[in-house]
DNA sequence: CAAAACGTTCCGAAAAACGGAAATTCCAGG
DNA sequence: CCTGGAATTTCCGTTTTTCGGAACGTTTTG
């Protein structure tokens, strides 16, 4: 399984969706269709989804009489095109608008760029990989393109030693069980024994560094989000290629990150609901 | 089946979600649970959204999975809550960025009803009902509140009688058969013959009244969206209530609103690919 | 008026969803 | 460290839905 962002690049690359509308139920089948109608911004037949997608045209056409029986298309006059509809409109303002935490988040990521002058992320762990939630680039032009969403191993990367040294040993051996050390770079680290004294060292020190152990010239310090229950699920990560940075600067911007992932914490909080149980609105009650 | 917007209120209901998490397939259902959890600005847990929509909580498990696995949610941390996941907010943000034509459309409706002083709405007909697309409220305060996605009768509502209008007698027989000419108000027209020799006003007229047919003390007026093809799908219509409105005072409304269709009919024509045939984007092209 | 293209319906085989019951995990409090 | 209770998760036989090739209408096109 390729970690589908490894290439880094200067330029972003066109967001290309590759008309693949492949899920692995129906239901997700129909979301990854959604998301090709939400990419135009005309109306559209059912003849030309065909084209784009390659699913068979009686399928297509289930699909979406479906979703336009459901208010989330609408049909054009004629009954010839399809257009989005109420319902999806308003699922998606809802979304966004919903979303206080992401909005915050992204602030407090913008912040600590114009702080440190580098890109920064925010990283979570998603099965045995990490994933970047989001991000945020340097103004300077040399940079490591890596785009929101895209994943990266754990065992060579600075916000995953930082998800690793906060598991227990019996958790951190299940979890990399599943995926062994491949060596990615010569200074990756694919000794067991090698990671775990690594791994020591990060929960002593309370951050960790990945020093080209991923992709050459790029170095990386990450800290954990503190979370009220003790281990946390969110890192905020500085990234700078090696040209502009050392493992000695990089840590003179701990403070900054350590300010940032306080912030993060404090959002957090905010939107947990665990403390205060009163929305606990009446299931059954006719409305 | 009731026309679930027939109940005018002056203000507006509290927009209660029914917990009602019923859709005619399990993917409408997903969406359904899908949209209780847009309305939500913190994380949530199983138990929370079991509680809230009456699903038996292995089902709802499967579903959470099913849309985690898809990264349309995020699992926080413990694994304990969900909150929206990346893919999610993506569509979302798509939908909105790409749907020009609906922006487009509702500047134009503020536009009008800035012109005339009275709510306004866009329609379509949708089966044997006419639907209500986007509606701009009037600012006075005193207003008959019918929201976006309810539906009313053809045969009572000034829009219905424009889309009845630009039908075949045919077609128009076909459609009226299978609904009866209910009586809304004292007013609604329900002998045939008096329906009849309405829409031939209409028809001549190129606009239509509904003088308190479908609701005591509302009035409306509307007129067609002009279409290349001849007849259009869509409808513009002012509503008032009889309070502030006549019908003459209507009439005198009737250049602003042809002004509108105008301009409604442009944009549909810009959002409608079948004339100019250089967008169509190379099919089964790698991107 | 024929040909082509598009939309729609049919239907048997294949796959997915369903949800009751039970196992498992996670926490308090003893 | 053990025990009771609540939440999450797995299991699995039954029910429901999806799938898509083939064939059928319908509308545009040449």
């Amino acid at each position: 399984m390729p970690y589908h962002a490894a290439m880094p690049t200067l330029t972003a690359l066109s967001s290309s969706h590759p008309p693949e509308i492949n899920g692995d139920t129906p239901t997700l089948r129909l979301f990854a269709l959604l998301e090709v109608i939400a990419s135009k911004d005309q109306y559209f037949s059912l003849q030309s989804l065909a084209d784009e997608t390659a699913l068979p045209k009686p399928t297509l056409h289930r699909m979406l009489q479906q979703l336009e029986a459901a208010q989330l298309l609408t049909r054009s006059g004629d009954g010839r095109l399809y257009g989005t509809g109420l319902r999806l409109r308003r699922l998606a303002e809802n979304l966004l608008l919903n979303d206080t935490a992401h909005g915050a988040r992204h602030a407090v990521l913008r912040q600590l760029v114009s702080d440190v002058g580098e890109s920064c992320n925010l990283t979570a762990l998603s099965g045995s990989e990490v994933i970047y939630l989001d991000r945020v680039e340097t103004p300077a032009p040399l940079r490591f393109y890596l785009h929101p969403g895209s994943r990266v191993p754990v065992h060579c990367s600075a916000s995953g030693k930082v998800f690793l040294s906060q598991m227990t040993p019996a958790q951190r051996q299940r979890l990399l069980a599943h995926a062994p050390l491949e060596a990615y770079t010569p200074k990756t680290l694919t000794q067991p024994e090698a990671l775990e004294a690594e791994i020591r060292s990060v929960k002593r020190q309370g951050f960790a560094l990945d020093n080209e152990e991923f992709l050459p010239g790029l170095l990386c310090v990450a800290v954990g989000v503190p979370a009220p229950g003790g281990r946390s699920h969110l890192c905020i990560a500085v990234q700078a290629p090696m040209m502009r940075m050392t493992a000695d600067k990089a840590l003179a911007l701990l403070p900054a990150l350590q300010k940032a992932a306080l912030a993060l914490s404090q959002i957090e909080a905010d939107a947990t609901p665990s403390a205060t149980p009163l929305a606990t609105a009446g299931a059954t009650a006719r409305a």
